[in-house]
DNA sequence: TGTACATCAGTGAACGCGCGTTCACTGATGTAC
DNA sequence: TGTACATCAGTGAACGCGCGTTCACTGATGTAC
């Protein structure tokens, strides 16, 4: 599912890990990459603890050492998928040029990462998990995602906020409806209708 | 929750209903309402006969005098939202006026109709059901909701199909941002957003 | 106006299912001497 | 290099919960004569 994201327990790893955290690493990604997969069939809603012991042919219980509990499974999974956006958006970011070429790769980037797996996309920006509440982290992640559109708007000294802003509804108006299948059987190509929204926002542009 | 759409049975009263008949259109109208309210406080995956029975104060098996299971029940609501929706936007388009004031109309009365009922826009715009595949009739809706736009860009004969659809991302990228809270907490109004992307759609027109 | 009958709303028990989570435990594995 | 011990992954039983749905039934209510 494209989740490398490191989490923060493999950074601090300054002093060499052992055999047993090394499984342990193991065992927690194998999860996650279940628990991708029934997030893509299901929706997160339907993430179940028992659901995944059961593919990975063990028993429920055995998941409580990897994981404190089921929301905090889902936590980690919005966090990584945070993360992962983060990356691929300062990634587009870092190719550099002018700004209307860096916000054109940003756009794509984060078209082609909602295509690449929508339910991911959907966690991140579709119909919140009734009952959960994401924690602190993930606004920061939010802020940090935002943080190179506006960057490349800061050419704009008294409407780079607005700007910045026009250009993420756009992009997320297209993609959104793109994503949740309301475009099928219309005779258009979204990509055209998203390369025409994105360059509808670098009018006027160096 | 204000869905006083009329179902197909209500409408094909020719003859005077009986004292039963009635009845039955006063449950049905009451199961309806609790589970809008149970859409709205857990979604769609929170959407339960059983819950719903006990909040009327019946047994749960009742229910299936009044709805054949619990799809059918949410297909009911989905195409009522439907339904709603395409009056509301009928009625602001219908005030008259030029392409302008009635796609300004159009779009204002789409958020204010979202704003109302967050989770029955997301409904409609979110993230999909999981396993559930909407009816053919609310294909036919969603296009009813669309044609007063089509028609309102119609004057431009060359662009009036892309136009309408960047009408439409546009007003959808703003809402479905606001309404799934990913503008709390940021220094601007949502509405004066809102109205910039209406008028970007409307430049060059009568 | 009164009575007989058909209709039908609602009950209560039950089925099988899946869920998250706990707990005391077994047995393999890594580690320190 | 060998042994003793601590660590810890995983088990199996169990808890309480909620879900959709079926079925045979009771009893109230409307309707036709």
């Amino acid at each position: 599912m494209g989740n490398e994201t490191r989490t923060a327990e493999e950074h601090s790893a300054e002093t060499p890990i052992g055999p047993r955290e090394r499984y342990r690493r193991q065992v927690r990604a194998e999860v996650r990459e279940h628990a991708w997969k029934q997030l893509a069939e299901a929706g997160a809603a339907g993430l179940s603890l028992k659901a995944i012991a059961k593919q990975m042919g063990i028993t429920a219980p055995a998941l409580y050492r990897y994981f404190a509990s089921r929301d905090d499974l889902l936590t980690e999974l919005i966090l990584a998928a945070y993360r992962d956006l983060a990356h691929v958006v300062e990634a587009a970011a870092g190719t550099g040029g002018s700004p209307r070429d860096r916000l054109t790769a940003i756009a794509t980037a984060i078209r082609d990462w909602a295509r690449r797996d929508p339910h991911r996309y959907l966690l991140l920006y579709g119909t919140p998990v009734p009952g959960y509440a994401a924690p602190a982290e993930a606004t920061d992640l939010a802020r940090r995602i935002f943080a190179p559109v506006q960057d490349a708007f800061s050419y704009d000294h008294d409407q780079s906020m607005r700007r910045s802003l026009t250009f993420w509804t756009r992009v997320h108006g297209v993609i959104s409806l793109e994503v949740a299948g309301h475009f099928t059987g219309m005779p258009f190509d979204p990509a055209d209708l998203f390369a025409a929204e994105v360059r509808s926002t670098l009018t006027d542009q160096p």
